[in-house]
DNA sequence: TTGAAAGCGATACCAC
DNA sequence: GTGGTATCGCTTTCAA
């Protein structure tokens, strides 16, 4: 592990130490207003570049706590693809802003994802974004209150006044899909719900939303999620007739479609299919999922620019809770809308 | 983001700061062999709760350089399922050895990829791991070599022997999918490819796998990757009875079943389906695509080892490539093989 | 244009 | 048990 420091340059390059950290940081950054002899400048930097010098990026940091310009990102799960897509796009809105970003999975647990945040917060992080966590627990929310380290909270649907979280707003979007239907296509309206975190209130905003526009519920029809077998029993029992299923994601549309096609009932024509979070929208498939699809882009935006905001003004407060709306995109298992 | 010093917590609780670094290891460590008064420790420990006390990992680590238990990865691209899970297995590897994780994504950009690595050397990490990269640019791969740090590369197929590498046997899998192919049930043998980096190669190691075991290999069947109209439409120009179809990744497969349905070929009687990588193991659709798997578990835990290996005994040289053999699984758009 | 020296936050060694 | 002090690698005054 033993790193050439700056001291081994300067030493071998016969300059200072304060010479030699001038001229790789003029490498950096073109620092125009100090001066160095082009002869010192050379020999330092070929020693340097001969050393296989790295700065220490850490020891850099310490006088004057400057920024390290690195965000810290804690994640519920690097195999959602939804948080996947959605902390790339967190990371190019970081990096246009001229941030590093650091990724922390803690794998569905909890207890793991508190870790990594003490962790973060002991680093030299400017500030973390937690990503799709709901923390029922509050402890962890008041030790990061305590910190002055600005944070925000992107997805998770915890709304304590002094936390900002940035997000969906499901509801809105499940109006906004049943406003939308024209109810003449359709006779009956089904849900296939899941037991994922986070995702069971949508069942009750999706019967809240068809009472708000009159239209029948048949709350016989709401099935959970289940394998593939049980699943096909269980659509078999619905009336597969100008049916309209909506369901709590996108994976468990795509998993209602094979089901559906493999039953031979015709998708959008028999049974129209909608799901949520607008995972599917490339052409990856031979069908596209119709879909509540998350505003992924506006989150990101958002969130990044709440906390950069906090960053460069420590002392401003921010909103508790930012809800953006999602939109609505039919895809191909949904009549034209 | 001025955060609390040891210093000031010393200052607080009217002890020196030896004293209440002592303390707060103590805390930390469990460590016995100091003792310290009881009413101190108490002290120390409310103030410095109280105050929000944050060690500053960078400044515990710059003397006498101790390890920091952190390892640097840095995967081509989060949205990569495949790779998603394999990082996953690697930090449950490395849990499992003591170390944190911390993940850079560089998003299919190889300059990206080189700006956080050299990021990763600067900083504090005992060892980094690259992730599905292939450095046809040698330069960094010198530059990687140059430094003390660590590192090992996984799922590229680079060879240089100064590099270690740790893969899967793509040939061998494929080799093995062949072999267990039962030749009665098949007259025709077709491929689905793609334009996706690092897959191309598996076209040629099928072809020759079936010429080496006496198949008959139609090679005006091989068809490109594109959009679903028209991959529909060159399904339609294929052999559609008795035809094995081997596809370059499972994502394609899976795109090439839905295609098949909804052109009312029946899998796997009409057609058999193989993809590769082993992405759909679990029951999140109506349909398990049979797949050439990748042994991510394997992955994980050899590069894992040769990591950890190297970090324990820097004197040691890592095996150039170690190549790990995928297993077969039917899944269910086989029949028994 | 260059260098000496102070200082950053924390730990470790050596006294008391 | 506790505290003073050197030290880590680096940047930043302040002199020269």
């Amino acid at each position: 592990m033993q790193r050439v420091t700056l001291t081994e340059v300067a030493k071998a390059a016969g300059v200072s130490v304060t010479t030699a950290s001038r001229v790789l940081n003029l490498k950096n950054e073109g620092n125009q207003s100090i001066k160095i002899g082009a002869a010192t400048q050379e020999k330092v930097q070929a020693v340097a570049q001969q050393l296989g010098y790295q700065q220490n990026l850490f020891a850099s940091l310490t006088k004057h706590d400057k920024a390290s310009q690195v965000i810290g990102i804690v994640i519920r799960d690097i195999n959602d693809p939804l948080l996947a897509k959605l902390i790339q796009q967190i990371q190019v809105q970081l990096r246009l802003a001229g941030y590093e970003t650091f990724i922390s999975n803690s794998n569905q647990d909890f207890d793991e994802a508190s870790q990594q945040i003490k962790f973060m917060l002991a680093n030299y992080f400017d500030g973390i974004i937690i990503v799709d966590y709901i923390p029922t627990n509050s402890h962890l929310l008041a030790f990061l209150q305590a910190q002055s380290k600005p944070y925000v909270i992107v997805t998770g649907s915890f709304g304590d006044p002094a936390t900002p979280v940035v997000r969906t707003d499901d509801a809105a979007g499940i109006d906004a899909m049943v406003q939308s239907l024209s109810p003449a296509n359709f006779k009956h309206f089904g849900y296939v719900g899941s037991d994922q975190i986070g995702v069971g209130h949508r069942e009750s905003m999706y019967k809240n939303a068809l009472g708000y526009a009159g239209l029948p519920v048949i709350s016989a029809n709401f099935i959970k999620d289940a394998p593939a077998k049980k699943l096909q029993h269980d659509l078999q029992g619905l009336p597969l007739d100008q049916l309209f299923l909506f369901c709590a994601t996108d994976r468990i549309a795509l998993k209602v479609y094979t089901c559906l096609i493999a039953l031979k009932i015709k998708v959008p024509t028999q049974v129209a299919l909608m799901g949520f979070d607008g995972l599917y929208d490339s052409d990856n498939l031979a069908v596209r999922i119709g879909s509540v699809a998350q505003p992924l882009t506006e989150l990101a935006q958002t969130s990044c620019q709440l906390l950069l905001a906090k960053i460069n003004n420590p002392a401003m407060t921010l909103p508790a809770i930012t809800a953006l709306k999602p939109t609505i995109s039919a895809g191909t298992t949904m009549p034209i809308i």
